[in-house]
DNA sequence: AATGAATGAGAATTCATTCAT
DNA sequence: GATGAATGAATTCTCATTCAT
């Protein structure tokens, strides 16, 4: 027998990722119950009990998806924490574009809607993705337009109410396009609303100064 | 108890919208795989053989329950689409707050999160939902803007991603309170954020009067 | 409420005939296990809770029918027994053209095949069959023999194992057709098979009488 | 008990054989409807859900034994057909015999009672219990037969019913002891009727001699 | 570490049988 | 007498989970 056996025993490490990603693929195409190990195990490359050496019940390996969903959202999302200083006028423009790029074509969708789907069924993963995504990226926004009002860049109203409204169009069509996408005609692009969103949003939240002619102006 | 209450016989009629709608509860609750016949039936107030006097499998029992949800949303709204021609103005925070109603405290939200939660295992009812409902609002929506976009009242701009501006808030807002209500400290407000949000779209959407400066535009 | 009500009432007597008449069919379709209920009462155009005026159980149902089988098959078989004591060599194609009368088209063949799938299940009913029916018939045939022999007509031997090389071939062809009519190319003609075999049969039961040149022949 | 016997793992090549022989028990003794899986697991000494690795359904598992059975019949016939040649008279009786030890005590007529009474329920295996097994065996006869009609040994006639008047008494008693052997009080012996309907037979299909006289002839 | 083989617990579905009218 | 409506008791089939190697 050989000494070492670089092949798979390498690979210890990194099953449990393959597994989860592998889970996150089935889970956001079936749904929790609708999900079959059978189904995990394959994609993933390994034999179904080879499963249980790494999780100890199917709802393990849901949650290690929806943590680990929750941890590469986080990573994406906190490189965009910088310059949130920035005039509003700025910021709102980029957040919007970077959201569309978001949820363009990667996980998130599947993730958005496996979430949705299974939040009555896991709800202590809707905490844990209300308090270390949802909320916390909700309050980041309402954070900037906080100050952007102490600014007096935006318009008075209560600034949580005003980040549904800047971000709400962008979910409401991502949503769309991930439920309805295979159905639908033409469903929405999402650069397209960012970009035009950001021109309409802005013309809302931002404070008309009818006596100063472009003071905050971008340009 | 009253004694000319034929208890259960001559049912027959009134039986299945009683399934359909214990079976709503369920589906909505636990998602169509998770959901159990024994507990519709438990729910409905007879026995599971007889769910399959009135409907065939369980399959079926879902696609009527998102059939019946479809009729009750479309019944909801055709008595909003009067009046599709006031003022831009006039019609848009009317629009919001009708729609802030619908999405509260009713069957909404929940079908919603089904629809959504499901539309990958069924996507015939994806089709559904979205040819009768989804579209069918976001056409509506989205004619209204046009209108006003040619009488001038409103910005130009793709008028279907308008819609998106307009009521992508309140659907995002919903879904927040539907799938996270249980465990966020305040969901948001549905009218109070129609209101102000009516006031923010207005200001973004409305075509600038010649008298006002137009200082708050970004370019 | 009309005194008399001639239609339906009067059919109280005829019922479970008409009963019997359908279970018998599909009883021979499906078999015991198979047949569903709901079948014959509809075949009998009835309804199903009206089968249980007139029997208890669906074994009940199956002993009727059974029972019923027997009679309509003794009925039709005791008008064959007169003239049993003509000469062998006149009795036998007659039996053997009788029997291939019997064993076409009518339910002979599906009653047989009925009894011998459900013999296992309902050894009260082998029973009823043997005894009743086909210990009967053999004893029958096998009287005709020994009496044949007894009168030198036909060759020693134990007659009741000659009564199987007479009746087998018909047997046979019977259940070949039954069982096999449908995807056999050119199952057996019962009328062709009668007369051949009956020939055949003569000459291989009768007597050899050398010296008497035609003692006993017919012609 | 032996230590070296791997009580229960790597039976994967013996299992489905075993099972098979199980289910063939369940399904002669109580027809395909009637047999419960858990009783073929039961006598397979396995559980239930283990019958699903190696069958898809209760149908596969029971067209799996009527083809098991095919095979194993023709298995067995096929060594008999050597020496279709020699002089019928000798043939004959040796085909009786060994069809005699063939029908006697084994599976064979089990599973023709099973192939009977399943027959109108399994049409395609009906088929190909017709194609495979009995029209070539019916078929091999009638080859005999011809061939000794050709070499004047035979009486004419159509070999086929020909072959019907030799093996219809095999089959009708076989089938006998079968159905009644737990309620008659003497089942046929086939060898007895074997060795008698061989001489029977061979009178009557034999060719009379020249010296012979022919005073048992009906015509 | 990995897995082929096996199964217990449970789900949907069927059907003979029984009510209440 | 007749039946539409209802159900208890099974039965097939599925699947997460566990052995034994």
């Amino acid at each position: 027998m050989p000494v070492d056996e670089p092949k798979w025993r390498r690979r210890k490490k990194a099953r449990p990722g393959e597994i989860v990603d592998a889970a996150l693929e089935v889970f956001a195409e079936k749904g929790f119950a609708a999900a079959k190990l059978d189904d995990i195990a394959h994609r993933a490359g390994i034999s179904k009990p080879t499963l249980y050496l790494y999780f100890d019940t199917k709802e393990e390996i849901f949650r290690a998806v929806a943590r680990a969903a929750v941890a590469s959202l986080l990573e994406a999302l906190v490189s965009r924490a910088e310059g949130l200083d920035a005039p509003f006028a700025e910021l709102a423009p980029q957040l919007l574009s970077r959201a569309a790029k978001m949820m363009e074509g990667g996980r998130v969708p599947a993730i958005a809607r496996m979430v949705i789907g299974e939040s009555r069924n896991f709800p202590d993963l809707a905490r844990i993705w209300h308090d270390d995504v949802v909320a916390s990226v909700i309050g980041i926004v309402t954070g900037i337009i906080a100050r952007a009002q102490w600014r007096g860049e935006v318009t008075p109203g209560d600034p949580r109410l005003h980040a549904f409204s800047l971000m709400g169009p962008m979910v409401m069509a991502m949503l769309f396009g991930e439920v309805f996408g295979g159905v639908a005609a033409n469903p929405p692009d999402l650069p397209a609303l960012a970009d035009q969103h950001a021109r309409t949003a802005l013309r809302g939240l931002l404070m008309p100064m009818p006596e100063e002619t472009d003071g905050w102006r971008t340009k």
